[in-house]
DNA sequence: CCTGTTGGGAAACGGTTGTTTTAAACGTGA
DNA sequence: TCACGTTTAAAACAACCGTTTCCCAACAGG
């Protein structure tokens, strides 16, 4: 009971304050007394800070990964080789976005932490995720191409990094949109409400017609 | 000649450093000592780091605003009060986004500064910039509710903030994009490029169908 | 020539960072 | 009981941080 105790509870801390306020501007000396755990117990556990950041990204997307992967067989079970709708491929993700963190936290530090990884230099992190569960977002990707066939490669790649900005930017910087939207519309928007706004407009950036005149302005 | 020199070449580098590895992870030596001026500098001329970082923000924004303010009177006179149609308004403020850092730097400085300001922490920064430069969004807003009056305002505020979530993750997160893409097709983009991708993707996100059972999932 | 202002150069300021080390406790299983 | 892994406490480490101070060079107007 000791020893996963001051794990988690340098985990849960140390998340929370990573999407606060970036990871360079969280020290371990916030964490370890915010998380009333000595300040040798991260370098103990962890071995180093990049690390630890390392350790809070797992432990959201150990279960994403796992559990999408677990979607994404029983969808092309159903659908028997035939292409699956991307309505449906979209609709997929979104549950298993919002059902992992629910289990431990909110949406809202998943997402900012995602954000923080584009965003965020931290070299290190890039390389990290994207070797580590680059495998789920290509499968994913060769799907979304079966239900596109009309897409040209290239578009489907660059808009499916269009809606991925627009749902992790949204998300992650909720709370600062929350608040000018509050100001101005005096509504409080929760984040499932957030995201069946935004289901319209994604499907609608993945249908959009191809862009004109490609040579006019390439190079 | 030797203020304004050493003044621009610290601004010159820290908009750089800023743009590559964010605010805090960029030290006043890291600046002074590429820009090849002394550390005392910075304090000398700005006065301290954040106020710094407010002047690199400052030398973007303002060209912008006041061209972007330009550009709408222009086309306020030339529509004499019938609303301007929403791709005019798009392609107006994407073409203005576009000259400004022309004149200097590469758009993709400002986009990633942009980006930071929205996701680090920084909390000064916000301010600063909806303080700031806050009129020229309301201005626009006001112009894009008039072009787009069957959508409630809640959703057309929501709307243009994930096109903006959509233009500033893509275009800030730029370079890591382009890797991936580029090892996966072989295709190197340009920004202008991404920027007749993107607009037909933004103008369907626009125009994508209300959300629909609005109380199923409110809350 | 003197004086006051302005900018640059170098060093030092106090403080915080991540990390390591030492030591002493604690609980658990062999 | 002994040993082991875990945890705490406290201190120190070297490195770096933003900021300040002091001093000199350049140049101005008197």
């Amino acid at each position: 009971m000791a020893q996963t105790d001051t794990v988690t509870r340098i985990l849960n801390t140390a998340e929370v304050l990573f999407a606060e306020r970036g990871f360079a501007e969280t020290s371990l000396r916030n964490i370890t007394s915010k998380a009333k755990v000595n300040l040798a117990a991260v370098n103990y556990h962890f071995g180093s800070k990049k690390a630890l950041i390392q350790a809070v990204f797992a432990r959201y997307l150990d279960p994403f990964t796992e559990r999408f992967h677990a979607t994404l067989d029983e969808l092309e079970a159903h659908y028997e080789g035939q292409p699956i709708p991307l309505e449906v491929l979209l609709e997929s993700m979104a549950r298993t976005v919002l059902e992992v963190p629910a289990e431990r936290n909110s949406l809202k530090v998943f997402m900012r932490l995602l954000g923080l990884a584009y965003t965020q230099a931290q070299g290190h992190l890039r390389g990290y995720i994207q070797q580590q569960y680059g495998s789920v977002f290509t499968r994913f990707a060769g799907l979304v191409r079966e239900a596109t066939p009309e897409l040209p490669d290239s578009e489907r790649f660059w808009r499916l990094h269009f809606m991925l900005g627009t749902v992790i930017f949204t998300l992650s910087g909720l709370d600062a949109l929350r608040d000018i939207a509050e100001q101005d519309y005096g509504e409080h928007v929760s984040v499932r409400e957030l995201i069946r706004r935004l289901r319209p407009v994604v499907v609608a950036g993945m249908n959009a017609p191809l862009p004109q005149d490609p040579q006019a302005l390439a190079g």
